[in-house]
DNA sequence: TTGTACGCGTTATCAG
DNA sequence: CTGATAACGCGTACAA
């Protein structure tokens, strides 16, 4: 037991009372300033040890206008695409000691930009990875997210710093691949109608697919689940090849094909997007597009801090995935 | 309208004037404080809405004594485990309008309790997986983290809510498991030696193999190269069985059999521990000890959220892990 | 080089 | 029910 106050909030002014000198003093020394008696202090740097003194971040924050924490929003922690970016970012922003608040938006659109704001407000900055809002919303809000960074897509008329992925360079690498494997119909699991990137690889499949190639879009979704469930519809159409919308619905597909017996790639082919750390250790090894997904954070990281410590920003990044091609990819049978 | 003009930072001082009340009225409204005449609650609410404002975080924090933010640390936020660990967390806080720092502590020990302080002064709660640390370490620094929960691990001595899993009944069960299926013979991928949860796993695998079954050790790690490049060391034992230390490690060891031709679980079993998402869309389904990732995760803010408002504080919950028999573990060839 | 005093934006206390 | 006023803990001009 013991007193019900709280004595363990040790305070500069403490540190000051036992150490004789001014808290201003302390707040120079605890900042490192060059201004101070290097005698005095060494004094004050162990009489704040001896207390076990630790400036308070949040008064710390106020301040001084900034809190050493950006945010960021994923739409699903559960997405290993989302947590290398996290990871990226959160590495990236560690070696320059900054600390990162993360916020699970449950892919649920309304809860973006909500979120976002409200998260936003708790620290300097923010990474934003928003698929599911719409345009219009984005750009209304986004006066009151500065500084902040766009991860994974693009709007027409907004001027933010913006990390990004040409996923319609990859979806033609895809389409030329497997037309160069024979296959003449192929079926796309399609992710989540709202998401951006998911409009942008439907788009640019079409267009690839042009004329070349029959496409069969599958409703789908984004989880391991929608793809297992999909992988009947997807081979009811007869197609040879089956293009997942990311890698988890892929790989999805991929355990119901091996479960009723369907081989990969002779019986048909996979193919995912983003070349998520599993993707690769799957058997048959996953053919996908992939992305530099923690090169994404980290990329998305230097450009807040441009942002904040007011520094030359980097120009806009558009990566260009590369086809990894793997074993779930083969000529069609016949 | 509301676009256009950009209130760089908008205070309650100047909703107060606007609306013609004083700050502490806006105040109240904001916390919506049932003792302000409606009409009146109605009007401030209108202008701070016109306003677009919203109370800064970090001057409520500091007035407050509270910020509404917890601290999670990770030794890896590339590791499952701790994603799924992280989402369980940040979704349960979330229902509750907590937000969370999240500190990846890159499996270094050192930094385990440096990152743990540190960012446990932004919050006013922390979650902690801190596997590597020693245990005089943690009870060094244990009175500077209170309010915190330890996860996944037991420290002798240190009164603090844990959550945890008995992994010595799970490996019970592997090993029952294998020698039921004729095994005499396993190789363990050890993971890292500093790992608490590694050394359970391995006293408890002494243990339940003693007279039973011959134990190999092979020195791995906790990713999936570890567990890729170990296999072959592990099939050179002679070993009929693998028991990876985690998934990850596992389905490592399962990409380089694959690869080299040698059939699971025809020629040889492989086991996990974890039961992360992808146990069981890959192929062979990885046979794990499952653990309830995500539920670890509530549970742990269960019971800080607990501490945080003065509650009765659950009891120490040690959940019992179940082994998910899938199809990497078969009879033992002859 | 050091100390004093004020501001950061809110909340809470206490009069009115 | 509402409004001054004092904390909250620290950084920093400004003065000494």
């Amino acid at each position: 037991m013991g007193s019900g106050d709280r004595p363990d909030t040790v305070t500069i002014h403490q540190v000051a009372k036992a150490a004789r000198v001014s808290p201003a003093t302390v707040s120079r020394v605890m900042n490192r300033r060059q201004s101070v008696d290097p005698e005095l202090a060494r004094r004050v740097q162990q009489v704040a040890a001896s207390l076990g003194y630790q400036p308070n971040a949040v008064a710390r924050g106020l301040a001084r206008g900034r809190t050493g924490v950006i945010a960021v929003i994923v739409p699903d922690l559960g997405n290993p695409m989302f947590q290398s970016v996290l990871r990226g970012v959160s590495r990236a922003a560690g070696n320059e000691d900054y600390r990162v608040l993360v916020t699970d938006s449950h892919e649920f659109p309304l809860e973006e930009t909500l979120l976002s704001w409200e998260t936003r407000l708790r620290a300097d900055g923010l990474v934003l990875c928003a698929p599911r809002t719409h345009d219009q919303e984005l750009l209304g809000i986004a006066g009151k997210l500065e500084p902040f960074v766009l991860v994974n897509r693009h709007v027409d008329g907004m001027n933010v710093p913006t990390v990004s992925v040409d996923y319609a360079s990859g979806v033609r690498a895809v389409v030329a691949h497997l037309a160069w494997l024979g296959h003449t119909r192929a079926a796309y699991l399609s992710g989540p109608v709202a998401s951006t990137s998911n409009q942008e690889r439907l788009e640019s499949l079409h267009e690839a697919t042009h004329e070349r190639m029959t496409l069969d879009v599958i409703e789908c979704g984004s989880m391991h689940e929608d793809g297992y469930e999909a992988a009947d519809r997807a081979l009811a159409t007869g197609a040879t090849a089956v293009i997942g919308y990311n890698d988890v619905v892929a790989l999805g597909a991929l355990g119901k094909l091996h479960e009723i017996g369907v081989a990969v790639p002779n019986d048909i082919s996979v193919v995912g997007f983003d070349d998520i750390p599993f993707a690769r250790y799957c058997a048959p090894r996953l053919t996908t597009v992939s992305v530099p997904q923690e090169e994404l954070g980290l990329q998305a990281w230097n450009r807040l801090s441009a942002l904040l410590h007011d520094h030359a920003l980097p120009a806009d990044v558009c990566f260009t995935p590369r086809l990894e091609v793997r074993g779930s990819t083969g000529p069609v049978a016949r």
